[in-house]
DNA sequence: AAAAGGAATGGTAGCGCTATCATGACAGCG
DNA sequence: CGCTGTCATGATAGCGCTACCATTCCTTTT
């Protein structure tokens, strides 16, 4: 108990890492204004500057986010949440957020739910651990335990992907909108036995939303609305295949519209192979725009999604807010546009 | 100078975030306990885990990750680079990477080059200031600066999609020996006049390294291996508009070897909608082995590389070397598969 | 010329957690 | 009955950085 040995200094530091303080020694400052140097330039004068600078190049000094984001509660972390990586929608959100927030200095965090909005309350309870400066989540929908947490977080959260009241900041497109723009384009056409056909709806619930607008126009019509749902992921192979499905349910079927263009590619691409003409025998349409789309004889008729620039504009909207301006508009709608190719 | 005030008590914490001083209090226990409860749950004893967990709950206790790893320098963060999010093949990669490192409990940061390796120096430096436990970057190819970085630092580092003698661990497959495969399964077809077209082959150089396993085959039968290089991203509009370009230029021309299935399958459709037929006027190969590739007619030969098995492996290997196991094996070869179709 | 303001710098004390060592309690052992 | 060993717990001292306040040395203002 009694503590009358100076006992030996502890010693922590394993690794030979450069610090900030041997940084400030070799330049022949204070800590703290090699601090400043390199995180308020402006802050210190160009002497100061110059030698901290000097010395961080001579010494190869990597500073340690982690204790600076310790000290300051700032991590320039943004956690990304994502239900899949597999379909590249996602993907291009991503691509647009990272380009732009990147290129202000943020890091991305990225996490990966796979549908699972259990999965996603633990991600968003990791990376709040992180203090990330901001989350960007997909969709509107989270479970009890997630709201709970986010409601009592004070940093922005961007709900990406679909239209409507989040939990903060939103950028998105309404998907019953699209579902009816669709439905609205193939009775335009002439089209009345309408089969709507999407893959795993209670996981891709925008899907489902699209569906409802198209039920919506087509009931309005006095017309049926079948849907088919698949129970595999959508895919080339999975909208190949759901063709014969569907034929064999609802033979009078003159147009299929689809979740999405890797079912529709699949579909056409699959028709082609069986010989039926593409309106005549059946059309086809999907929904975002994928490039494959337009490549394909006759053109695919879709929904284009401006995916890229959603990332960007959530992005963009993320700094704005981050550093400190009012947000001009809590939710962003960024549309869709009807693509009219050949297949219907 | 005089420091005889006994000033007033700094205060700087700002949230109001629980800590885990606040839960070991409510838990009636100490801070350190409350810390092995939660990290090391075996170490203590089933009374004291019981009521740390007890309280964390009742107190929505949020670890702050920030502090554990400033404490104990291991952040269970992976740092992932790859220089396009575009091409889906590190999509893929990164797809396998995380279904497994997630499980493990890592997360993942994900940093995009775009194919310029003075930004993946930046965020070299950018994630070893993170304090990573370890990093995933896509290829062997790294500047001076990045070298030197990574050679002084003393956690594993995992380098894939291509193999070689890299600076620790490496999964990928051989590019040579993939362009040799696709060659000489064209040269056996009976094609004499075979032209490589990529794009882009100072970014993607494995590119070039399948071309010069496809010329060093070419030339061992005589024949001479023209090759075209196109100044845009792969995608399928740009392989549609390079086979007129090839066949400009090279009017006899048998066979295309792409660089890659985007590049061949939109040279195929828009073969296709040109009324060419495949391969009696002009076969097309790819590699890669996308979806896509299966469902057009005739079905494009391709190179099916494992792309999420390269992700999971990659991630298996750096787990178990985190673990502190010895790896057998510094250098992991994935393979690869001709998928000889139609189209040749 | 004195007062007031500003710019540059530094000392100190944390940020919230965990590594390290110390301690006490109790079991097993000759 | 002391000795060693294991288990559960705690006190202390950092991890490397930045917020906060204090200080110094100017320049500007009245």
């Amino acid at each position: 108990m009694s503590k009358d040995s100076p006992h030996a200094v502890k010693q922590r530091r394993r690794s030979d890492q450069v610090t900030l303080s041997q940084v400030a020694q070799a330049a022949g400052v204070s800590p703290i204004t090699a601090s400043r140097a390199l995180n308020h330039p402006d802050k210190v004068s160009n002497r100061a500057r110059r030698s901290v600078l000097e010395a961080v190049e001579r010494l190869g000094y990597v500073p340690n986010l982690v204790a600076g984001s310790l000290a300051s509660s700032r991590s320039r972390l943004i956690a990304v949440i994502v239900p899949s990586l597999v379909n590249t929608v996602f993907v291009e959100v991503i691509k647009g957020l990272q380009e732009t927030l990147e290129a202000e200095g943020y890091q991305i965090l990225l996490g990966n739910t796979d549908y699972d909005l259990d999965r996603e309350y633990q991600l968003v309870r990791t990376f709040l651990g992180w203090s990330c400066s901001a989350l960007v989540i997909a969709g509107l929908r989270h479970n009890k335990a997630c709201h709970t947490l986010l409601d009592n977080w004070d940093h922005p959260i961007m709900e990406v992907m679909e239209l409507g009241q989040g939990m903060d900041l939103n950028v998105g497109l309404s998907h019953v909108a699209a579902g009816r723009c669709m439905a609205t384009h193939l009775i335009d056409k002439g089209y009345r036995h309408i089969v709507y056909v999407g893959a795993l709806l209670s996981q891709d619930y925008r899907a489902g939303m699209r569906y409802e607008g198209h039920r919506a126009v087509l009931e309005a019509h006095g017309l049926r609305a079948p849907i088919v749902e698949l129970d595999t992921l959508g895919s080339l192979q999975a909208g190949a295949e759901s063709l014969a499905q569907v034929l064999a349910q609802y033979p009078n079927t003159q147009a299929i519209h689809f979740a999405n263009d890797d079912l529709a590619a699949g579909a056409l691409l699959a028709a082609q192979r069986q010989g039926l003409s593409i309106p005549r025998d059946i059309a086809i349409a999907g929904f975002n725009g994928l490039p494959l789309g337009q490549h394909v004889t006759p053109q695919l008729t879709t929904i284009l999604s401006p995916r890229e620039e959603m990332g960007r504009l959530a992005a963009t909207e993320l700094i704005r807010r981050l550093g400190g301006k009012s947000v001009y508009r809590r939710q962003h709608d960024v549309g869709f546009t009807l693509q009219a190719g050949g297949s219907t």
